[in-house]
RNA sequence: GCCGCAUUCGUCUAGAGGCCUAGGACACUUCCCUCUCAAGGAAGAGAUCGGGGGUUCGAAUCCCCCAUGCGGUACCA
């Protein structure tokens, strides 16, 4: 596989934000480059003037770069084999389909939008239900310049051969078979001068001298096409390799395509810029995302990218689609998010927290981290986790009394905290000694001592461990939260 | 409808004729730890490898048929 020099492109359409299913095809890409040395490209096929979104562009490129999926050539870095904004290469594509016109090879077809629409409505269920019925491939000069005279646009159409098959050959599922005839004469050029997709990807992959196309399977159809082409230009073929379609996590239809429904009536998250709003890490999301179609054993998951670029082997990829799973990626975050080093996790919370509007200095985040970082799923979970320290609280006074506490005792267990954080000093070890001694000549249960003062903090029933809590915060703000809590209770 | 691809625990997968009474991970259950929640530790449940035929001494692994799922069937990519 590494005889010839490896030069692989990622070619996305800007018709919408970036989503996983593109993300797992650039990583595929980006990972074959690095592991044998060679370039990753990227390409815009901005050929579609009507789906073009402008906001496209802008959101893949700081995706991959978050990502950090750097490209050898493409935009913004440039390369030899430019322009890569397909929309710059149009003189290219009409002097390719122009060629394959004068070698008889493609035709101009005249036939309007609604024929064609007809067409298409009156043969479903036919034996071919090969769309267009190939009646310019055979047009007269005569009937040819009538329809110039009427000033018709044409486009430009490929004759297929009409008997036969044609080989596809893919690197995971061997050789595949198509009946040409069941293969329609496609577009080549718009009648808007844009080429298709079919014309120009397989002449960008020819002149940036493309060695593997790694593109989802949805491409395993049209690539009879392709070959076709390739055959009538007498280019040779790279190799190909259709991975498999990434299914949403109900393991029905293409992710992606449409948002789909969390069992809990939430959305799924299907866009990169998604997931990094919602706090997972780039090296999470570019491991666990590796791991959807291909794996390198039976044993290893968590891989570094040094790890991944090292394994990753085409030949390892699977065949089959396979369900996106957000519990295992939750699960890959927060361990990644555990093993980072403190000072990198508190900057990266106290980002999240800026973010959102609080105000929170870099050292008071690196005290939190020891109580938070086991806690956390994902970046944006610790507002949850630790919003009570930042902003007031709200409670109802009952929840002072919950484990099966009653009010006397909820007031007695609040008066022993006051004192003792009165008069202890503020540090973990010593406040934890005097509480739990507290615990113990109240003669009540750990449980319920520390659940009152919890509420008493957090006005919560869940929070990272308390006694830490006290301490990131300070004296002052805990004294003044029992005793707020005291006059709760007092009025109920 | 037609064409193509795929089919191993709920999910992601390992497996390329005997190492498989099918391994790992997520999720799940129980227990331990424990101020709550996590994390961590231990144990457990979970797939006769979609179904049916072959080939073979022997098949999850090879062949055929069927079923199901997915994808394609555009002057979209």
């Amino acid at each position: 596989m590494q005889t010839t020099h490896v030069r692989v492109r990622f070619a996305p359409s800007p018709t919408g934000y970036f989503h996983v299913g593109g993300l797992r095809t650039a990583l595929f890409n980006w990972l074959f480059a690095r592991r044998h040395h060679g370039q990753f490209i990227l390409r815009i096929e901005d050929t579609d003037r009507t789906r073009y979104n402008p906001a496209a562009i802008p959101d893949l490129l700081s995706s991959l770069s978050w990502l950090g999926l750097n490209w050898d050539e493409g935009p913004d870095v440039g390369g030899a084999y430019g322009p890569y904004y397909q929309s710059d290469r149009l003189e290219l594509y009409r002097q390719y389909a122009e060629q394959l016109v004068a070698e008889g090879k493609a035709y101009r077809c005249y036939c309007s939008p609604e024929r064609l629409e007809g067409l298409r409505k009156g043969q479903p269920g036919g034996e071919h239900s090969t769309g267009y019925d190939r009646h310019c491939r055979h047009l007269t000069a005569a009937q040819k310049a009538e329809y110039q005279a009427q000033g018709v646009q044409p486009v430009i159409r490929f004759a297929m051969p009409l008997e036969g098959v044609t080989v596809a050959e893919d690197l995971l599922r061997g050789q595949v078979t198509f009946e040409n005839a069941q293969q329609d004469d496609l577009v080549l050029l718009k009648s808007d001068g844009f080429p298709t997709y079919h014309l120009a990807v397989v002449v960008d992959d020819h002149l940036m001298q493309i060695s593997h196309i790694l593109r989802g399977e949805e491409w395993l159809s049209s690539t009879p096409k392709h070959v076709q082409l390739y055959r009538a230009f007498d280019w040779p073929m790279p190799v190909m390799v259709h991975l498999p379609t990434i299914l949403d996590p109900s393991g029905h239809g293409k992710m992606s395509k449409r948002k789909k429904q969390a069992p809990d009536g939430s959305e799924y998250l299907t866009l990169v810029h998604e997931f990094r709003e919602a706090g997972y890490l780039p090296e999470a999301m570019v491991n666990f995302i590796a791991l959807v179609g291909w794996s390198p054993d039976d044993k290893t998951e968590f891989m570094e990218r040094a790890d991944l670029v090292r394994l990753f082997d085409l030949s390892k990829v699977s065949k089959a689609a396979a369900a996106f799973s957000y519990d295992k990626l939750n699960h890959m975050n927060a361990a990644y998010i555990r093993s980072l080093g403190a000072n990198d996790l508190a900057g990266r919370l106290q980002r999240v927290l800026l973010a959102a509007g609080y105000q929170v200095d870099f050292m008071t985040m690196l005290a939190w981290v020891p109580l938070v970082r086991e806690r956390l799923e994902t970046l944006e979970d610790i507002e949850e986790l630790i919003g009570f320290s930042l902003q007031p609280i709200e409670y109802a006074a009952e929840q002072l009394i919950a484990e099966k506490l009653d009010r006397e005792t909820a007031g007695r267990v609040l008066a022993s905290a006051i004192e003792v954080l009165q008069r202890t000093e503020f540090e973990e070890a010593a406040l934890e000694a005097a509480l739990r001694s507290e615990v113990e000549r109240l003669a009540i249960k750990a449980r319920q001592y520390f659940g009152c003062l919890r509420t008493a903090i957090t006005g919560k029933s869940v929070s990272p461990p308390l006694v830490g809590c006290l301490v990131v915060m300070g004296r002052a703000p805990v004294l003044e939260r029992l005793q707020q809590a005291q006059d709760k209770l007092a009025a109920l």
